[in-house]
DNA sequence: CGCAGCGTTGATACGATTCAAGGGAGGTGG
DNA sequence: CCACCTCCCTTGAATCGTATCAACGCTGCG
């Protein structure tokens, strides 16, 4: 087993104004785990044993109701915290998650978070600053769910997606990870035949290109417009 | 101007496990308001002087779009923080709170709150926690959002505020403050024509009573299994 | 008394889901 | 290397839930 080093994690944002020997102290605790494609990080309602660093890759957190369906509640890039079931006052994981790619994440015990949170003030105030963001997150998402159409809430979702992961390719921004038209549906909580609809149609008018499990960003801009509900249909 | 006495906010959720000097300490910083009906507590975008403890009344939470539309975050009942934005990280206030009717609020100014979060730690946590729990409703309200019908949705809404504020009358569970069917729209992204006619079906089939910005839950029961979808259509 | 605010109800329109069918690409095993 | 099969995507047609448009009634306050 290789030894972890606090290189790994001092320049992402939940561990910033930790100095070294924090840091050390931190990581030191750490178990690295390998989560292969398609298998959970977590799983939603069970015992939140653990909390995590994901390292390298990105994961889907999901929420199932009662009927089977399920609903995208955000997509993690590397350096974001996950499964903080403690920092909100639980013991059991809200959500589940699921590897969208072949993953590297560190995980903790639960029982640790709080033991950081005092001994490191900076830690604990930044994972409570990435709740509140999350908060925010989530009213605006409910804000988007009532005012706006569907092709705007895929517009605004494809947007959301590229400022997190957008590569820059000579076709434009492509989303750095396999994504489905259903995946996009659970997203903006529509079907997958409207998403393909409405995909077909932009790549008509040269807003995205996209294939299977593929989406490319062509003309961000215009996307935004359409996003914001400033184009008149033509 | 009278004094301000513990007992006021002893047995309140926020102050939960503060002794009798520290909650001294902090009401002693605090200053009384009177809030009248259809006014705001604070405003969305505005700079965030103070953070709120509603003792008296209700308040409605809201987020306005660009073009001007309202959307309900949530309603705040006696004994809930409001307007955190400290505890979020935010120097402005990310949505307006306008009393429902004649409100009395405590307030402290926003600068305050790190020194008591740090001086009287379970207050601190207790915040985290009530932001914790906003964080899941709005969750919820976004699962709702993606996957439930306007029905559904709607009767999620008025349980939940009969939760809050339900008032035991002989006709049954009664909101206890004024609510018209544009509020109900505002909750749940639908319009109050959509309101108009759900609730006048309900009150044909004994669910509910309601008249002019008022609501009366009949068959809490009866309104859930419509809420969960476990009815099949007569 | 009159008006403003809230509520109701019909008719119509439309966005999006649902139902249905088929095509194509990529991976796997023979 | 080819055949097959699975998963993803597309596209038409019918349907339905809800918004929109429009008009009117009621009620309580100033």
């Amino acid at each position: 087993m290789s030894r972890l080093d606090r290189s790994l994690i001092a320049h992402m944002a939940p561990f910033e104004g930790l100095n070294p020997t924090e840091l050390d102290r931190m990581i030191g605790q750490a178990r690295a785990l390998r989560i292969t494609k398609d298998h959970a990080v977590f799983d939603q309602e069970q015992d939140a044993h653990s909390f995590f660093l994901l390292l390298d890759g990105y994961v889907r957190v999901i929420k199932t109701t009662p009927d089977g369906e399920e609903v995208t509640v955000r997509y993690i890039s590397p350096g974001e915290l996950m499964g903080i079931a403690s920092a909100l006052g639980r013991t059991t994981y809200p959500a589940s998650a699921i590897a969208v790619v072949d993953c590297v994440v560190l995980a903790w015990p639960s029982g640790m978070w709080s033991e950081f949170a005092s001994a490191f003030p900076n830690f604990g105030a930044n994972t409570y600053r990435t709740v509140g963001n999350r908060l925010q997150d989530a009213h605006a998402r409910v804000v988007e769910m009532s005012t706006e159409q569907v092709d705007q809430r895929v517009a605004h979702a494809l947007l959301k997606l590229v400022r997190q992961s957008g590569k820059r390719t000579d076709e434009g921004l492509l989303i750095d990870f396999p994504l489905s038209r259903q995946d996009i549906a659970e997203m903006t909580g529509t079907t997958l035949h409207t998403v393909s609809r409405l995909l077909t149609a932009w790549e008509e008018q040269g807003l995205v290109r996209s294939g299977r499990q593929k989406v490319t960003v062509v003309e961000p801009h215009r996307l935004l417009m359409l996003a914001e509900g400033r184009t008149e249909k033509t």
